[in-house]
RNA sequence: GGUCCGUUCGUCUAGGGGUUAGGACGCAUCCCUUUCACGGAUGAAACACGGGUUCGAUUCCCGUACGGACUACCA
């Protein structure tokens, strides 16, 4: 169809990328590997007002983690360098004078101030070829003029000279084809007074240079690629225009509106890869790696939010989406973000996660607890919690108990179960297991002493195993019995049967 | 306000002129399980509205309503 496919992902670094972003990466990604193409970061700094130190080195560690690694950009080397646009301004600055030179654009030295003031006035004034000639620019002042104030140095934008009475038509990939008028367009800045350009020029002039074939963004920027086609044709370029692919926005979980990152901290939940740390609490995040989400899952559910294969699978590897993804599955309407169904795909990750990475995964967290529990044992507790847990913390909120002495007990459920005559019944049954030879300690083996001794006592298993769970455990949920005596231990396990029986008698 | 985009169960969505409108999350019930989960089964739950076009529209067209994006010397 064309020729190598290469597509940027080009955020700019004004803080946090929220998982809006995450997602626009991941199509670009999808789709530049299944075409054996090329992704490239593309840092747009060119707002230097907005720019958040901090931020680039935070979009590269989130794309790090999430495993959408680019080919190229900052750092990472690349033929069409600088990958960042602060670094390009001498490039811009020469299409914007080609601009000029092409009769396209013009100066413009309108204080903001005094657009400002016009707008004010008027709620609809726009800068266009309808009122440009009675604001002060290179178009309405006598020429003497703009060359004397160009020759003072007075601080002035290029703006493109947008020419009315024109179509365009966009065929954008998702949406069909949308058609603008020019008439409606006003006439953007391209270059700005502090000699940086705008997004609009920056893009179009990377777009081109860095020969980009496919622009996978935002529907927030549907609108405004109508002038990049404008620019597109001044320069030139328009049979050589990259193709268009607007994604569907991620609207807030509840509401309206797209997400934001201030739904994260209102709704406590979870809007960034990872988490953001700013100098300011209040303008800190908590992210999805730390709330314990694995990126293969996070992938899986953002190119679930607004796309899909049109087959019944929903759990995709990231080479499965690669396969699978295709520009014309993409959904046009916005996708609300829901966090029960991103908690199911990591509930499925867990599960389909062997012991041995899951307890590497899991470790931190236990010894952050301060505990340094051996490798196999630490398997053996994730074995038994993979099919309980949903979130990576979760092992050890649920779990605890397999570390560490039990907190509290279910007293409601002690209160219905514990009655005086289970008192020697288990005093016998501490001195059975204790009668257990420490090599013998395992789940059949302490089965069947507990079997055994409740058929001699004629209890049922009714009576007496939801209370030995909680003796152990605390709680009634968990592991099976048997299997999490064996884990814990003959000595642990000795130990909680005494101090339960101590403490069960006091909760009659 | 203007320009542009959108609208299938609560949510993510499949489908597409004739279907019992399918799946997933969540919810409910049941089975499995001497707990909790996992797993399995079942159920409630949707084509925004009004006009066309058509033998027949959820599907095509036009309106309306509703929602959204954009409307900066921000991206």
């Amino acid at each position: 169809m064309m020729g190598p496919i290469r597509v940027r992902f080009a955020p700019s670094p004004t803080g946090a990328l929220h998982i809006g972003g995450v997602r626009t990466a991941l199509y670009n990604y999808l789709l530049a590997k299944k075409y054996q193409g090329t992704f490239i970061l593309r840092i747009e700094d060119t707002d230097q007002v907005r720019y958040v130190p901090g931020a680039e080195a935070y979009i590269m560690e989130a794309l790090r983690w999430c495993g959408l690694m680019p080919d190229e950009g900052p750092g990472l080397g690349g033929e069409f360098g600088p990958y960042r646009q602060s670094e390009r301004k001498a490039i811009y600055a020469r299409y914007a004078q080609e601009l000029l030179d092409k009769g396209q654009a013009y100066y413009a030295f309108d204080t903001p101030e005094a657009l400002e003031q016009q707008r004010e006035q008027d709620k609809t004034f726009k800068y266009d070829a309808a009122t440009r000639l009675r604001l002060r620019n290179s178009l309405a002042l006598p020429e003497a003029e703009t060359v004397r104030l160009l020759a003072e140095g007075h601080p002035h934008t290029i703006r493109l000279k947008v020419t009315p009475g024109q179509t365009i038509v966009i065929q954008d990939l998702v949406r069909g084809d949308v058609r603008f008028q020019s008439d409606e367009l006003d006439d953007k800045v391209m270059l700005k007074a502090d000699g940086l350009p705008t997004y609009h020029l920056a893009n179009i002039v990377d777009d081109h240079l860095m020969q980009i074939t496919h622009v996978i963004r935002g529907e927030e920027w549907l609108p405004s690629t109508a002038h990049h086609v404008l620019l597109y044709r001044a320069f030139g370029w328009e049979s050589e225009m990259p193709q268009f692919a607007h994604l569907p926005l991620i609207l807030k979980p509840d509401g309206k509106g797209k997400l934001s990152k201030r739904d994260g901290v209102r709704l406590g939940i979870p809007v960034f890869p990872i988490a953001w740390e700013d100098e300011n609490p209040e303008d800190s995040f908590t992210g999805f790696r730390e709330f314990g989400v694995l990126p293969e899952a996070l992938l899986n559910f953002l190119a679930f939010l607004g796309w899909n294969p049109g087959t019944e699978q929903e759990i995709f590897s990231l080479d499965e989406l690669t396969a699978a993804f295709s520009i014309e599955k993409i959904g046009k309407a916005g996708a609300r973000f829901d966090l029960d169904k991103a908690k199911w795909f990591n509930q499925q990750y867990i599960q389909a996660t062997d012991v041995v990475t899951l307890a590497r995964m899991v470790r931190p967290m236990i010894e952050a607890q301060g505990h340094q529990p051996a490798d196999a044992w630490l398997e053996g507790f994730c074995a038994l919690m993979r099919d309980r847990v949903t979130l990576l913390p979760d092992f050890w909120e649920k779990g605890y108990y397999f570390f560490e002495p039990v907190r509290e007990y279910d007293v409601k459920n002690v209160q219905k179960r514990w009655k005086p005559e289970l008192r020697a019944g288990f005093e016998q049954l501490h001195a059975r297991l204790s009668d257990v030879a420490g090599s013998q300690w395992q789940g059949p083996v302490v089965q069947e002493v507990v079997n055994s001794l409740m058929q001699a006592q004629n209890f049922k298993p009714g009576e007496v195993l939801p209370l030995l769970r909680i003796a152990l455990a605390g709680t009634m949920q968990g592991p099976a019995v048997f299997e999490m005596m064996a884990l814990l231990g003959q000595t642990v396990c000795l130990q909680r049967l005494e101090t339960a029986i101590a403490s069960f008698d006091k909760m009659e």
